[in-house]
DNA sequence: AGTGCGGCCTGTCCGC
DNA sequence: TGCGGACAGGCCGCAC
């Protein structure tokens, strides 16, 4: 499931290949992601070269010289490279093929993603123009987040996984990081301290980048440009490990389904 | 305006 | 062994 860590191992992964390319075709072979491939991807970006690739929160952005490809991995997509052709398998559903016979394959069986053709300054597209800060950002302070949470009585994890609040953090590194932090991932946000924030955006950028380091996380399905799996799994103190004993105290993970998704956490070690 | 929830999808897993 | 149903999960769009 594509986080943060997952895109940008992503990005990493295609972008000696992609860069200074030029595509020739591009091949929609379903339509159908979160909102339809457009027409115009196929019809405009043939015949550009591909600059810089960039990352804006979860979203990949391949930049042509008349236009951007925006491309979201949803939580099951995934993007590889193939040095020449081969029979396309059940969920490719769109290919970049390049001057040099390579392509770009976007594959995504829950089809939660999308590839869209953005023309015009990227950053102001309805779905960029909102996104909150980089967590690598010097923007991403805990002033930042403390200003953030003063209007918010909502639990902490809620907030730390708001995009408009903050980029990337998904499912998976919220509740880690909360873990790290020592913060209950219930708290209502305006009630956890400035120290207790600074505390937590340092482990969130400590946690992204490491499991950046390991190749994103693969629980199930996800895999990198180069069909390897990352290997950060093995590294989650507290995800996933619902009833097993806590690494730092020896009690035992909980599970609430409370907050935006499965929430795990050692209430012992988490106030 | 912050917050929670439905819906979009399909593969996987569980229970009968 | 087969099959229905729950579940997972990012995130938009909507309701409150």
């Amino acid at each position: 499931m594509p986080e943060l860590p997952e895109v940008e191992t992503t990005r990493r992964g295609i972008e000696p290949h992609v860069k200074g390319k030029r595509v020739v075709r591009v091949i929609v072979r379903d339509p159908r992601l979160r909102w339809p491939v457009p027409r115009s991807l196929a019809r405009e970006l043939p015949g550009q070269r591909i600059g810089a690739t960039r990352r804006r929160g979860k979203y990949l952005l391949l930049e042509a010289e008349h236009g951007t490809l925006l491309i979201h991995l949803g939580m099951s997509g995934s993007l590889r490279v193939l040095k020449r052709d081969e029979p396309p398998r059940k969920h490719d559903h769109l290919d970049v093929v390049f001057d040099d016979s390579a392509i770009l394959r976007y594959h995504d069986p829950r089809r939660f993603g999308c590839a869209l053709w953005v023309k015009g300054e990227v950053e102001r597209h309805e779905l960029l123009r909102d996104l909150g800060v980089e967590p690598f950002s010097d923007a991403f302070t805990a002033e930042y987040l403390a200003g953030q949470a003063a209007r918010r009585p909502g639990p902490v994890k809620s907030m730390l996984m708001d995009g408009s609040v903050v980029v990337g953090v998904g499912n998976i590194y919220a509740n880690e990081s909360l873990f790290a932090a020592g913060i209950h991932p219930h708290r209502a946000a305006n009630r956890v301290s400035r120290d207790r924030y600074a505390s937590l955006v340092e482990h969130v950028r400590r946690i992204l980048g490491r499991a950046i380091e390991r190749g994103g996380t693969t629980l199930n399905d996800f895999v990198g440009s180069d069909g390897e799996p990352g290997y950060f799994a093995q590294e989650l103190l507290v995800y996933a490990r619902a009833g097993e004993p806590c690494r730092r105290c020896g009690g035992t993970i909980a599970l609430s389904p409370r907050i935006a998704r499965a929430t795990y956490f050692c209430g012992r070690c988490q106030r």
